[in-house]
DNA sequence: ATATTATTTCACCATATGGCTAATTAACTG
DNA sequence: CAGTTAATTAGCCATATGGTGAAATAATAT
C-alpha cells in the first residue's frame, strides 16, 4: 500500500540481473553466497554486491552471516504487495481479451454481422 | 518473456506519478489529455509530459489525436505480462504464510509441541 | 491573420544507476 | 603470524531519470 515500497519494489525488479538472481534463489532453499550467484553473470563481483544491496534495501532478499559468506534468501513478502497492486488491473486486461475474442470471431464467421 | 519488455515495464511502474497516471486512466473509458491527467500532481506540464513518453515507450499507455488534444488510453496488455512474472513466486509468498499461520498456532497452542 | 489552448521540445540541473578497477575488511586456515 | 577466500567499500565514469522554465509546435477559434 505504501507509495515508497512499491518504488522500491518495481525498481529492484527493472533489471535482468536482479530478477535472475531472484529466480535463482526462489529454487534454492538454502541461503547463496554471492560467488554463487555471481557466477552466471558477465560482470565483475561488486557489480552483483550492488545489486544484492539494492534487493536487500528493497526487502526482496535476505542476508545472514555463515563463516566468510553473506547467504542471501529470498523474501517474497513484497513481491506480493505488487502482484496485488498489478491485479487490480486483471479485469481491465482479460476486459481486452474478450474484445479480442468477439473481433476473431466476427473476422471469421462476419455473416454475424 | 522478453527481459527487455520487463525492464521497462516495471521501470515504469517505478514511479508514484506514474502509478496514479495509470491508476486514473483504469477508471476512465474515454482518453484523457494532459492537462486533465496533470492537474492532481504538483508538478510542471513537461514533468508529466515526460511522465508519458516513458508509459508510451512502455506500452502502456497509448496516444490518440483529437483537436488539440492528444488523449491516452491504458493498454493492459503488458501489465499482464508483468502480473505472470511476479505469479511465479505466489507458491513462496503463499508457502511463507503457511509457515507463519503454524508460528503462530503454535504460539496460541504451545501444549502442541 | 491573430489569438488561444494543448502539448511537446529544448537546454539545463541535480541526483541516481550500473558498470569498472583497486583497495579494504572479515573470517577462516596453515 | 602469514596467507587464502569471500565480500564490501571507495573512487571513478558514462548514462539515465526526474524535475525546471522558456520556447516551439499543432490545432482550433475569432
Amino acid at each position: 500500500m505504501d507509495a515508497q515500497v512499491l518504488d522500491q519494489t518495481f525498481a529492484a525488479l527493472a533489471d535482468p540481473t536482479r530478477r535472475a538472481i531472484l529466480a535463482r534463489l526462489a529454487s534454492e532453499k538454502r541461503g547463496v553466497g554471492v560467488m554463487e550467484l555471481a557466477a552466471p553473470f558477465a560482470m565483475s563481483l561488486p557489480a552483483v554486491s550492488k545489486h544484492l544491496k539494492v534487493l536487500e534495501r528493497a526487502n526482496l532478499i535476505s542476508r545472514g552471516r555463515e563463516a566468510q559468506w553473506r547467504p542471501c534468501t529470498l523474501e517474497p513478502r513484497l513481491l506480493k504487495e505488487a502482484a496485488n497492486w498489478i491485479e487490480r488491473y486483471r479485469e481491465l486486461w482479460e476486459e481486452r481479451f474478450d474484445q479480442l475474442d468477439s473481433v476473431l470471431e466476427q473476422l471469421q464467421n462476419p455473416q454475424d454481422n
